[in-house]
RNA sequence: GCGGAUGUGGUGAAAUUGGUAGACACGCCAGACUUAGGAUCUGGUGCCUAACGGUGUGAAGGUUCAAGUCCUUUCAUCCGCACCA
């Protein structure tokens, strides 16, 4: 067969689009898959990181479809967000129509890719429809208390009179007029996701196997629980006198309540309320005062680097010893973690001891370890034993952190305490093309909810979009409105929603069957009939955040009456990046490769086939091109030698007996792959090597003329390889065995049989021979069968030891 | 800086449990066949060595009869860090 992949996939696209080959069933009797890969933002065109993502769901889609489940394969657009105002501030095109017609092109390419995913549920989350549903979902969530309003901490250009996202502030500067940048204290909508923070961090048990353990792990890490002291620290009564008796104390958390003795000064954040009393009272001089805007401005990740702080002049009480300790202000402690102020033990805890030897300030160990020396050069931050901690003396760590936290509760001097580094989820944005918060702010009532009846509050078309201001708050009437309580003039809020709220839920409204889209997000029906999701799949670079919000909005739709389950995703598969040349693929590198460009010359089984062959799917996968060359001639000689084959609808018999050889290890290869093909769906997710088999099977198949063998073995191969080259085995099958072939296959045990076991011979460790012994051989007669092999080495040397491991090598020790 | 990963031939990788390192490919070399092609087929190919053999999984130590796999230290690269999606 001339293998032209060119019209049979064209061929082959149209019979699956005209009969809608891949629509879920809406018959809930059947046993259910639901693959899910996370849907993409729509940038203009598929790059191979879509490839990759879409070709590994679309494979365990139709795998699943071949052994006979009710699957269902969705796909949609994570449609709004920055880089469509971005391309408006750009080119002058609307955020709609860009988007809108990205979406148009890309819907293209999934098609020229064969990806089996449902026509009918395809949605965009910048639909009317989507933000109709969302906007109830945040006023339900409002209702239920875990939607508030606080002021944050945000980017702002002063130029422009814009807020920025990080990734606008470059060097410290606006992106487009490099004006440096400046925090501002704003009103801010915050989803409280810390309330969920215990169960998020406990059911992370649940997900164990089904989930990557390192993302399991970075999960925790983020949730960051742990437990330890609290406690005021006192100011002396000359501080107390300075700050003008407005404050007494602060607050301060540790972990180490063991290393208490040992505090030697402590530090505020540069946002601590005492610290801004100060500068608003003239307590410091300019150049402090400049030292710590420069602080605050700078990036959460630039504070952690380089450490840097300044004395306040004002002094707290030791609460055990009554000792006077400095108060100072570090980079490094942040108002959003604990409450922004640290007891610092330099002795043991690294990031104390860097500040305190650039400002030379006492260091006081007070553990040691239980055995060795305490090396004095750096902070030893080990648990061991007290010393110089008064009554403590002699105690080891764990222990002393109990009784220490007694001893505060005692004295009534503080309480144990749990602290999470989990933060609150700021949602709102200043930007227009995203979805409206459906808040209105009346002058009598405050904020009040918009009537679910009104929704979606939808926004308006008519927009200049310049990278100045807010769009949705310069436009000039969309924001005037009624109160929904009252009825008298009021403003729309004019933020909009972060984009990671669609992408919360959208794997709920997926479940939803298109005849009541308009009517509800998704029914409870089928929501319990589709979820969990079976397989989800996406970068490594979600790890932390979409997968953590996607978590709590599953609990907090749970909490709402909605779905019935406490986690989304059953199975997670985290992809690894698609390099060339050792970089991630991206445009200023000038390191792309167009996936249409490939579809093209190739077709979409070599791209498919390629990619899922180059690398394991966790792994970053380097493109080469002469690589994609030689998935394209395995698919020319897998279409060429498909002419050894009988046309037959039936599984040929064969009498394993009779057979030759070749013809033998033909068969064993061939089952071999079926084999591997049927573990690699359920844990390993390891194609490459499933690919592998089916190559060496088809050598084998190769080495022998058995048109019999020939035959079960595309039987068998075409099935295998049918949810990775799908254009290709489907023409294969229809040819050959009309179809019939697609389905679940059985492994015949009889093709595993062996008589006789390989195995290695070493002589102390290193690999010497290899022998041939009976399936029956006792160990003795291998040992002798083993040494008659490797004379040269054991020749006058005593055998020490002889080590049989069944199936696999004879190891004999010898001295002298 | 913190958290998480990765490191094996010229290249992508394989080695499910500590048990014959390099399967399967790409590339390269040699040969065959030519209707001279984006061919196809056959054989070879970790490194050093003429060979015997030695050596080899980022580096350095260690445990073991046996280490790519376990332990300690270290280096390099990648991902995330809360307003990129």
């Amino acid at each position: 067969m001339n293998y032209i992949p060119a019209s049979i996939e064209a061929k082959w696209q149209n019979i699956w689009s005209t009969t809608k080959a891949f629509e879920p069933s809406n018959d809930f009797s059947k046993p259910k898959k639901y693959i899910l890969s996370m849907f993409p933002f729509p940038s203009g065109r598929l790059h191979m990181g879509h490839v990759r993502n879409y070709t590994l769901s679309d494979t365990f889609a139709r795998y699943y479809r071949q052994q006979g489940f009710n699957v269902l394969h969705p796909i949609g657009f994570d449609s709004f967000g920055m880089p469509a105002e971005n391309a408006a501030i750009k080119n002058g095109s609307h955020p709609k129509g860009w988007t809108y017609d990205n979406i148009d092109y890309m819907k293209k390419e999934f098609g020229s890719l064969g990806f089996s995913f449902s026509q009918e549920r395809m949605l965009a989350t910048s639909d009317e429809l989507y933000t109709k549903f969302e906007q109830g979902f945040i006023i339900d969530m409002y209702e239920k208390g875990l939607l508030y309003r606080k002021k944050g901490m945000l980017n702002w250009c002063p130029h422009d009179q814009t807020v920025l996202a990080n990734e606008q502030v470059v060097d410290g500067c606006c992106w487009r007029c490099d004006t440096p940048i400046v925090k501002k204290d704003m009103n801010q909508y915050y989803f409280k996701i810390t309330q969920y923070g215990d169960e998020l961090l406990e059911d992370l048990k649940k997900l164990e196997g089904g989930w990557p353990k390192q993302v399991l792990t970075m999960q925790e890490n983020w949730i960051g629980k742990s437990n330890g002291l609290a406690f005021n620290l006192f100011f002396d009564d000359e501080s107390k006198a300075k700050l003008g008796s407005n404050f007494e104390s602060f607050d301060v958390f540790t972990t180490r309540p063991d290393t208490i003795y040992g505090v030697s000064y402590t530090a505020l954040a540069p946002e601590h309320p005492i610290v801004s009393y100060m500068i608003e009272n003239a307590l410091l001089d300019a150049q402090s005062i400049e030292q710590i805007q420069e602080m605050k401005n700078s990036s959460s990740i630039d504070r952690q680097k380089e450490k840097s702080g300044l004395p306040l002049g004002l002094n707290v009480i030791h609460p055990l010893t009554h000792a006077t300790i400095p108060v100072w202000i570090a980079n490094f402690v942040l108002m959003d973690y604990g409450s922004g102020a640290v007891m610092a033990v330099p002795a043991h805890d690294d990031r104390d001891f860097d500040f305190a030897q650039k400002y030379a300030l006492p260091i006081h160990a007070v553990i040691q370890p239980s055995e060795g020396e305490s090396d004095l050069s750096k902070a030893y931050t080990e648990s061991g034993i007290l010393f110089n901690s008064h009554e403590f003396d002699g105690i080891d760590s764990k222990e002393a952190q109990a009784k220490i936290i007694q001893h505060f509760e005692t004295l009534n001097l503080g309480q144990k305490t749990t602290n999470y580094k989990l933060k609150d989820w700021g949602v709102s944005r200043q930007r227009y093309w995203g979805a409206p918060i459906p808040f209105v702010h009346c002058d009598d009532c405050g904020l009040v909810m918009e009537k679910k009846e009104n929704l979606p509050i939808a926004l308006p078309e008519d927009i200049v979009i310049t990278g100045e201001g807010n769009p949705l708050e310069k436009h000039p009437t969309w924001k005037h409105c009624r109160c929904p309580k009252c009825g008298q003039e009021a403003i729309r809020e004019t933020d909009t929603m972060d984009t990671f709220v669609e992408s919360s839920w959208y794997f709920l409204r997926f479940c939803a069957s298109s005849e009541n889209w308009e009517s509800e997000a998704f029914s409870a029906e089928q929501i319990k009939y589709w979820m969990g999701v079976d397989h989800y799949i996406g970068g490594i670079e979600h790890a932390i955040l979409h997968l953590l919000y996607a978590r709590f909005f599953t609990k907090v739709f749970r909490d709402l009456g909605y779905v019935n389950f406490d986690e989304p995703f059953d199975r997670l598969l985290t992809q690894g990046m698609v390099l060339k040349d050792g970089a991630k693929m991206s445009k200023s590198k000038g390191n792309t490769v167009d996936p249409d460009a490939i579809i093209e010359k190739y077709g979409a089984d070599t791209a498919r086939l390629f990619i899922l062959f180059a690398a394991p799917p966790t792994q970053e996968l380097e493109w080469n091109d002469s690589a994609v060359e030689g998935a394209f001639r395995f698919l020319k000689r897998f279409a060429d030698r498909s002419q050894n084959v009988n046309v037959t609808e039936q599984l040929p018999k064969i009498d394993h007996s009779t057979l030759s050889k070749e013809e033998k290890g033909a068969r064993k290869k061939v089952y071999e792959a079926l084999k591997r093909s049927q573990d690699v769906y359920v844990e390993r997710y390891t194609f490459n090597t499933m690919i592998a088999g089916v190559m060496e099977a088809m050598n084998a198949l190769n080495e022998q003329n058995n048109r019999d063998v020939w035959t079960e073995g595309y039987w068998i191969l075409t099935s295998v390889m049918e949810p990775i080259v799908p254009h290709l085995c489907w023409e294969l099958s229809t040819n050959l065995f009309g179809g019939k072939n697609l389905g679940s296959q059985v492994v015949l045990e009889e093709v595993f049989e062996v008589d006789a076991l390989v195995l290695g011979v070493s002589v102390n460790g290193k690999n010497r021979a290899t022998i041939e012994v009976g399936v029956g051989e006792t160990q003795e007669a291998i040992i002798e069968i083993a040494k008659a092999h490797v004379e040269k080495w054991i020749e006058g040397k005593e055998i020490v030891k002889a080590i049989v491991v069944p199936g696999k090598l004879v190891n004999l020790v010898i001295k002298g």
